[in-house]
DNA sequence: CTAGCTTAGGTAAACGTTTACCTAACGAGT
DNA sequence: ACTCGTTAGGTAAACGTTTACCTAAGCTAG
């Protein structure tokens, strides 16, 4: 139905061939005539090359395929479109996957972009530890965000937080307030991704000679949902006067459930969130929170991909975004 | 690399045509052990069909392109997180482009779509007219979403919200509550989204035998960004007791505008949004706003797009959301 | 005994590209 | 007159599937 090569090519009374290399630029034995009839043909007939044919010749899709636990989550928003942009600079684009944190669907999908040849993938922040076999031979150059994973050799980058140091920080900005209980929420407790925040979270209390109460930790997920619930079983177990929440989903959930028994921000209790989202400083009461540059490491993961596609011998990269306090109304 | 299904073929003493038969499932006419040994060999070698040959022969990629104005508006982060599920749960997968309301863009992801075979399209929102010419020349089966668009023969649905009665309710329940002088801030004043959503805020106003204001309105775009400056230049000209937001993302920028004059929501000022967004119940100050069932209308997109790639002679369907009142806190 | 059906599977073309290698003509240098 | 290079372009295989059509054997019914 389309027009093809071909189409191009009898019109043009040419061969196949000498319109690919016109099109592909490796036209330096092709007559200068010959390349501006096939140009201008190429224009009258709308002709398009057909990527899936080129692909499958090429063995490559110049797409690159990124999994997020869920896009809903602003953060995970900002960082696809962050990504989708990257890539589309660079001549790349993208396909989106909602893994819901389930490793099931996680290689479903992993198999699922591996089958449609695509060139790279960037694994995003979730709980899980991703199934390293499968990885192992899908051999699929990937980026890896802000989780744990095994060291293969098709790993072109990680790009981690600091969230050590985040956490800490964000305990630091409270405790420096004068606040002496502070709750901490977080994501799944078994993830390193919680983990090391609670480390930094714990150590700034140490550093400012605190003790840290257990029964203000509570760590199940990073949507606002368990902010939610998570607030309310804190709030029916102690007492606490500032929230340590280590999403910024998390911290809408938290003022939500802080609202309903009456408490209001930050007067009676202060929160400060995680991520700096775009949506933080919109709330009616713009959100403390800490930034992490999320557009900046999506055009890292992507620029990182590519260049590793580009030429796998490229230099591995590791990087830790350092993140920083911003101090808005909730603190 | 991978393997091939010649590679299963070779191991099973079989040839190609036979495996495939076996994994389409057009195996009537081969025998019990040769299937059996087909999908124990498919299992062991982990065999996954390329996609990319497959959809080069068949001319089915079932995969579907979204395209939206800005996956950053949380309006379309669920439209699309709706849109992917949906075609997940029908075996399609979906792929997602950002338009940034530019025609040049929108045109080149079109096009981007095509040569990559995408079965169908979603065309979600946007204050353009699309470019009808092309659309005809791809004859891509097409879903519109909320926008104008020509009447083409591979429109496969049209799923529309009755915009007039959802900024009716808006108005209306505003001038229930004792406003009089209201304002209206909304996307491009070109677009019929916009034209018809003013009707229905005049509709209000004339049933209950208001005046509208000129001065009372401001039209430019659906994002938070306009929201903000909207309402700066509205509080500067005159004077007004509630807003009329035609999209929550405008309602939010409207509160941190009001905020920053030192006007409290609800109290000096009232503030309705439209969409009702998931962020819309979790701000601190909850948001009136319209409901308009998101997620619905993006399984509805994908359900209609899919029924007609199954049978083109499908009815076309043409739904009108209805939309309705949600009153939080802002009201 | 043979026409005809069923069962089991093979053959080869096709999808639309790209690319390694070939050819043919022409001119220049020796 | 011969090699050699260059210029301009053609040939055909290849990528991994699917599918229309073919074959060959075995069986059944008349």
């Amino acid at each position: 139905m389309a027009t093809t090569i071909k189409d191009i090519a009898r019109q043009a009374g040419v061969s196949a061939a000498t319109v690919s290399k016109v099109l592909n630029r490796k036209d330096h034995s092709i007559g200068e005539k010959t390349r501006e009839k096939i140009w201008s043909l190429v224009k009258e007939l709308n002709y398009t090359p057909n990527s899936i044919a080129r692909s499958l010749i090429t063995r490559s899709s110049r797409v690159i395929g990124v999994i997020v636990p869920d896009i809903l989550n602003a953060y995970f928003t900002e960082l696809v479109r962050a990504c989708d942009q990257a890539a589309r600079e660079r001549g790349y684009s993208t396909i989106l996957c909602n893994s819901d944190s389930d490793p099931e669907k996680e290689a479903s999908h992993l198999t699922f972009l591996a089958s449609h040849g695509v060139d790279g993938i960037v694994l995003a922040a979730s709980d899980l530890i991703p199934d390293a076999h499968l990885l192992e031979r899908l051999r699929i150059p990937l980026v890896s965000m802000d989780r744990e994973i095994p060291d293969l050799d098709c790993l072109a980058a990680r790009i981690d937080t600091d969230y050590e140091t985040g956490a800490f920080l964000s305990a630091s900005h409270l405790i420096r307030a004068g606040h002496r209980r502070i709750a901490f929420v977080s994501g799944n407790p078994q993830a390193s991704n919680t983990k090391i925040r609670r480390a930094g979270f714990e150590r700034a209390h140490r550093e400012a000679g605190l003790p840290v109460d257990p029964d203000l930790i509570e760590c199940g997920a990073f949507n606002h949902r368990f902010g939610l619930v998570a607030t309310r079983t804190l709030l029916d177990r102690t007492s606490f006067t500032a929230m340590c929440c280590m999403s910024d989903m998390l911290a809408m959930g938290a003022t939500v459930a802080l609202r309903e028994r009456g408490l209001s921000v930050p007067e009676d209790c202060a929160v400060i969130g995680f991520d700096n989202i775009y949506i933080a400083p919109l709330l009616v009461r713009p959100l403390s929170t800490i930034e992490r540059r999320i557009s900046e490491s999506g055009y890292l993961a992507i620029g990182a991909l590519i260049d590793f596609l580009d030429d796998p011998t490229h230099p591995r990269r590791m990087v830790l975004m350092e993140p920083t306090v911003i101090q808005r109304e909730t603190t």
